[in-house]
DNA sequence: CATGAATGAGACTTCATTCAT
DNA sequence: CATGAATGAAGTCTCATTCAT
């Protein structure tokens, strides 16, 4: 049944998650994501055409489930302050929410495929813009001080992007809305006296 | 001769940072790396006991490189600000010149051997220590506004660990000592106008 | 019922030798030939215990045919040459209305199963032997020249077999009848002028 | 050395000769060949990019040989019946001397990939349309009675490839001369008295 | 009876490492 | 010291067969 085949995929999907981010993809055996989702080697390959699409497969489901999180037309209206801080907090609950998977969509760079790398390097890109976006949108409407926009944008990108070794490595625990709107107010206000 | 060996050994080196930088781990062959190396595959054997030995030794000398660029014991002296600006300075620096190794040494986290994991971890550790040090030591002397510490770390250590992205990815071209004061401005006076 | 299972039956029969012949033994996948017969991939071992087996029924189910098509006992009277007109036409049709099928019963020699082999073998020699008898019967009787039989059953079967590539492969269409008589015209007589 | 690689090429060739021709394409282990030919498992694929081009170079190799045999200028001026003549004892030798390859090279059919299928077609073709060649120059010089052309190549060519049967499985002994000899006389004259 | 999801034995192939030259 | 031919462990993937529904 459609239900049960739907449930056998994400079971898979779940133990890929669990392997690829303990382990990497190429010391990530098949076998082990089979054993861990309690079904048999072969069965793997009926839902998923090899190791690589099942690790592409569960990269894109990470993300369609991040995106979801974002209200893009809402964000539009809202001040650029507004805007950063619900990417922080956004962010960080889905970090908590997915300590693994984090890293593996955000900061990991394992070479695994001319393709995949292409990919990943065009989903960078694209988020990179939406941070581009509010700066510059802020600069225009003179919200900001003349700075160099690409270094918010490397700023901010790495403070969103370094939260997942504190979190997940060593046990971090923040509130994402505390976290958010303290991040926010350190960006906005400089950490000087 | 130790001069001759010596040279092959660097020999080796830098045709391991070239391959592992853009292949990565797993996906590099010691013959490729032979081959640019210009030598027969059983001579690095001569000079590393094994692949993994030989990317350790590589990323050992790359950090050795790294860390000679700063003056631990002059900076004990220097205000908050200095000490970042040199931070953000050499790492900017040290990225222009080795664009790949940049990468494989302060972002990279390809799972490759457990040992290597902790090896990795520890770096980490130890370089956000120093980060630690100088934003308490700043606090203590009442230089900053009352913030979370952790935070202020994430955020200066995403900035700095992100800078590889746009200078090895986009071919972004900053003079680091510009780069340097901009980045440390924005950090202790935030965006805001 | 009886005759619901037969008609099943023949249904994976004619789909087997649809997918066997074109495709050969190893290449065929029992899930094509199931896909063909409009079945289940489980219903095939409902009739078949397993691939050989199913393949070996498919091939004594062949023969069946064919042989049915010789009347032994009336031959026996018959004259050396009318004899061969027989095997020649008989052959010629069956190759005319089984194309694929002839050529896995009279000329494929894939290697599939010892005892598949052995059969094979046995499936031959008794083929030459009518043939044999036939050509030293006709000796012993003052019809032919003195010649070495052994050479002339390689003719004769060799001549056979070879039908299969021109009708199945070239396209080559020509009347058995008229095929049969100018063959054993050849044989009897020669190509000299 | 050359020399000494040269001698593991066709090492592998001839252990590959010997398990392909008694097991078939899809029955051969790449580990068997390398177990028979005396070397580790790895090694094959030093010299010979897949078990499909181990296959091919070794149909390639061995057709090499069997054509080798042949001089086809000389040949052109001769008469019909002493070109069928050295065909047949052409034949007849490389079969004596290569009894398993030639089965694999002038009878079996198992099919292994579609580029090879067409390449044992073109390869059919040809050694046809040698026969053909010979037929019509002989009907054009009124050698021959007015037969069917493609009867008689039929003919011929199953006889030919008929030979390696009882020589091969049957352990049949005649002098190449004498079969060719004797079979050219059938054809040409015919079985009876 | 019919089915097709699940299985796991087994095949090909890669590549780090060794070692005779 | 230097080499590269040889090796075999180990990984991915296929597909005949089973069995619960």
């Amino acid at each position: 049944m459609t239900v049960n085949k739907k449930g056998k995929r994400e079971l898979i999907i779940e133990a890929a998650v669990q392997v690829f981010s303990s382990k990497g993809y190429h010391n990530t055996r098949m076998e082990e994501i089979a054993n861990i989702a309690g079904i048999g080697k072969g069965t793997i390959y009926e839902y998923f055409k090899s190791k690589l699409q099942l690790f592409q497969e569960m990269l894109g489901d990470g993300l369609r489930v991040y995106f979801k999180n974002f209200d893009t037309d809402n964000m539009k209206q809202m001040p650029a302050e507004e805007r950063l801080r619900i990417i922080f907090e956004t962010h960080a609950k889905f970090c908590r929410d997915n300590k693994e998977l984090t890293r593996i969509l955000f900061w990991d760079t394992e070479v695994i495929d001319e393709e995949l790398r292409e990919w990943g390097y065009a989903q960078r890109i694209e988020k990179e813009k939406r941070i581009m976006t509010i700066i510059e949108d802020s600069i225009a409407r003179g919200e900001l001080r003349d700075i160099n926009p690409v270094l918010v944008k490397i700023i901010i990108t790495g403070a969103v992007a370094a939260m997942w070794a504190p979190i997940t490595l060593d046990g971090w625990d923040m509130e994402p809305e505390l976290l958010a709107r303290q991040a926010v107010d350190i960006i906005m206000n400089g950490i000087k006296k």
